[in-house]
DNA sequence: TGTTGATTGACAGTATACTTACAATATGGC
DNA sequence: GCCATATTGTAAGTATACTGTCAATCAACA
């Protein structure tokens, strides 16, 4: 909202919702890649890990889903994670477009180490604040998250995005 | 956190700070273009065009430390909005190396024209959330922000970075 | 004055994050 | 079985968001 004699500033950024939400994007980017530098992983490279970890086989189009992520981007994630022989593409026998996604056993180990690393890097976002504000931010932000699921381009779909899995391969 | 017995879960994903906040731009970005598509204008651009309207013969270099925006990507965003013909570029006659820019006529009145929508769009990110959680959130993302200042890689210079303009063009 | 070091804008490279389009393949209705 | 429709992965195009490097220029100092 402006004041009352509509005068631009700089407040009309700075106050509004959108520029600290890409603020604090960049900085959680920022503090996730200085503290996982060692393992050369992307937050978003770590989310297609946990996710096929979680879900082995899922292909491209599921995966995207469930972590409420482009799908055309994600191919390109899935190449660099190919490349550094974190996981593997199959094909299907059941469906020939589908490409089965699986952990190697070096992606498995990466995965396995790095979480202590992840979790330190989780902490360290919100760090300044206290402890009661942390909570109260992070429950805010679920809810809101959740609640504006589908105003984003690549809605999560956690659940329906696995019902037809586990039947290729 | 991991739970006790350190299985690798998606809670590892959607529970940790840096998911929500990837989520919560992504949903930002969307509904803000959305919002403004008539105007063909991205958050990022809407932000240089505030800046530049409130400092007017600003160079890229202040522009970028004004709106914590990196500095290499910001040439092209200049580039885009000069081409758009909202702002435009100027050389220095004190510093060869300044380019100073300003807002055309035609970006000046885009900018007047767009504020309500934008000031709408803003507020759809919140919509979900009651009044009161709204302004909880908004004043721990702030704090949060502020404090996280120098982690991120562009840090906010707001201030300093006015003090040596204008006395050049 | 002249040279060193900093600043500025431009460029190349990597990685998200999205759009649209397309060919190969699969599915459902007939 | 055949065909319209949908799905899948891929690719091209745009826009952030960062890393480096580089030449031109400027500023400060010996």
């Amino acid at each position: 909202m402006q004041n009352k004699n509509s005068a631009i500033t700089m407040d009309a950024v700075y106050t509004a919702p959108g520029y600290l939400f890409r603020r604090m994007q960049q900085i959680a980017v920022s503090i996730f890649i200085e503290e996982c530098r060692t393992f050369d992983l992307t937050p978003v490279q770590f989310a297609a890990l946990v996710a096929i970890h979680t879900h082995p086989g899922i292909d491209a189009t599921r995966l995207s889903a469930v972590i409420a992520f482009d799908r055309s981007t994600l191919g390109n994630v899935i190449e660099r994670l190919e490349t550094k022989h974190h996981i593997e593409r199959k094909p299907s026998r059941d469906d020939k477009r589908i490409k089965l996604l699986y952990l190697t056993k070096a992606g498995a180990a990466l995965l396995r180490d790095i979480m202590p690393t992840v979790d330190r890097a989780q902490a360290r976002m919100l760090q300044p604040l206290k402890p009661a504000d942390r909570k109260t931010l992070l429950a805010l932000l679920t809810q809101l998250v959740d609640l504006n699921n589908e105003a984003s381009r690549v809605p999560l779909r956690a659940e329906d995005a696995l019902e037809h899995l586990g039947k290729s391969g």
